[in-house]
DNA sequence: ATTTGAATACGAACAAATTCGTACAACAAA
DNA sequence: TTTGTTGTACGAATTTGTTCGTATTCAAAT
């Protein structure tokens, strides 16, 4: 099974991650733009990052042209539930519950949100 | 209003934030001891993270005894909301609900957890 | 008074993550 | 062909977090 356990991006592993889990497959530029708007980065950084994550097995690339194309291998999923499960344990003490009312009690969750919430969790009773 | 901004302890400085909110002001000692039930550690790797919390402001200590007693100085609920925030806006794009979702959809949810949600989401309704 | 145990202080080693400079390769435009 | 641009490779410096060894202090018990 050789759970890659890969499911340990780093902080700036993740967000390169959500970039490629969002925008698909990318080059360094392309990605590093995105990364431009929202914090200072040189170029290289971010390429040097990438090479890292393809060396653990974060993302494959298609080396076939000049300018190489990263994949995300891992799961988006998976690595989120690693995160979250991860901070229940870490945070909140094993308690699922107090994560979510934690993350309900501020201003992100609208009306539209809690309702669709709702409609969850009565699906769960359910079974 | 000089806003501290130290809601952001390192994994280490949170198990031990952990322990001064549930059990209430320690020593080294006290929260040594703790710590060592779940993993192997020196008492003098503890002694030095509580001194550099302290340093940061993360705790404050009473120093009229020989044995100092750290007191936590950042707000339990402050600094899980900070974390819960964090989590929401880098790993679930800023949405709440996919968060809650998240962590509703593993295991560690139980009926009664479930019930308890719900409770507290008509709570939320009301409003 | 001396010894012993428990505590703090602190420098330094180590590790992990991040950042960047520089060298070099490919290629297109002049 | 030379020049300029865009890319990769990669070593190395930096930063941040963690760990621990050693020195020293204090107080209680002998």
């Amino acid at each position: 099974m050789t759970a890659k356990s890969n499911l340990k991006p780093t902080e700036s592993e993740l967000e390169i991650l959500q970039i490629l889990w969002e925008k698909g497959d990318s080059t360094v530029r392309d990605v590093h733009e995105i990364l431009e708007k929202n914090k200072e980065a040189g170029y290289t950084t971010t390429l040097k990052l990438m090479q890292i994550m393809h060396e653990k097995g974060l993302v494959s690339r298609d080396t076939s042209s000049k300018t190489h194309i990263y994949k995300a291998l891992v799961n988006q999923q998976k690595t989120e539930q690693h995160l979250v499960n991860k901070m229940i344990n870490n945070v909140f003490n094993g308690s699922a519950a107090r994560l979510v009312m934690q993350a309900l009690g501020n201003h992100s969750a609208s009306k539209d949100e809690i309702d669709s919430i709702k409609k969850y969790l009565d699906e769960l009773s359910k079974n």
